[in-house]
DNA sequence: CGCATTTGACCTGCGC
DNA sequence: GCGCAGGTCAAATGCG
């Protein structure tokens, strides 16, 4: 998963620390474990907008199965017999998995606020601080019922203006509000998703 | 009162 | 096999 840190790393995210920002969004786009280039930021020359995401799906197979997250503690626990003793956490064991895959979509955008209202409504779930950043990162989660879309927000401590946005899965449900351009880039990041497999009219009515 | 956020603990995977 | 880093959960708290 580190995939895109490197990228981020490597990319250039202060093209241009004009004081700007406000809306300048900065997206790259990446395919897949690797392979494929990315759109290069030819970019119309205006440094304005970039999109950068990272879609990757399979290759995984036995490295991360993070679905069904829920192996933790309690669901399982039919009777919480925990009465003094710690919790009994049931040692990893998943049972029958799904492998869905779930796209990943990493972007970076320019702003000085760490939610960006993309129209979801999302519930903080976990904050951590990683090693190559000094600000930590925050874990969202879509509070639609079956949705199981993850989001992680995270600032690089080289600009903290610069804020990295990482959405993995797809909503499967419609927008609630519509904004004025994030609509915009939605709609891409549902063309990209579906580039993987089929590249149908995927977009749905956002709207 | 309901919901979203906060925060510490804990689990899992990977590297050494 | 141990330690580190990342990721997730869950109880408590605050706010609307």
């Amino acid at each position: 998963m580190e995939n895109y840190h490197m990228l981020f790393g490597t990319t250039p995210t202060a093209a241009q620390p004009s004081s700007s920002t406000s809306n300048s969004y900065n997206f790259l786009a990446t395919a897949g474990g690797g392979t494929s280039s990315l759109m290069r930021d030819h970019d119309r020359g205006q440094p304005g907008h970039s999109f950068l995401a990272e879609l990757s799906n399979s290759s995984k197979d036995g490295g991360a199965s993070p679905p069904a997250a829920a192996g933790g503690r309690g669901e399982s626990s039919a009777g919480p017999a925990a009465a003094g003793g710690e919790v009994d956490r049931p040692s990893g064991k998943r049972k029958g998995e799904k492998k869905e895959r779930r796209p990943r979509y990493a972007f970076q955008t320019r702003s000085q606020v760490d939610i960006l209202d993309d129209g979801y409504r999302w519930r903080k779930y976990g904050q951590k601080a990683v090693k190559n950043n000094k600000f930590p990162r925050s874990y969202y989660r879509c509070t639609h019922q079956g949705c199981n879309v993850k989001k992680q927000v995270q600032r690089l401590s080289r600009d903290e203006g610069v804020v990295v946005t990482t959405y993995e899965g797809t909503h499967t449900h419609p927008i609630e509000k519509s904004n004025d351009n994030f609509e915009h880039i939605l709609t891409q990041m549902q063309i990209y998703s579906g580039m993987g497999s089929n590249f149908s009219s995927n977009h749905n009515m956002f709207h």
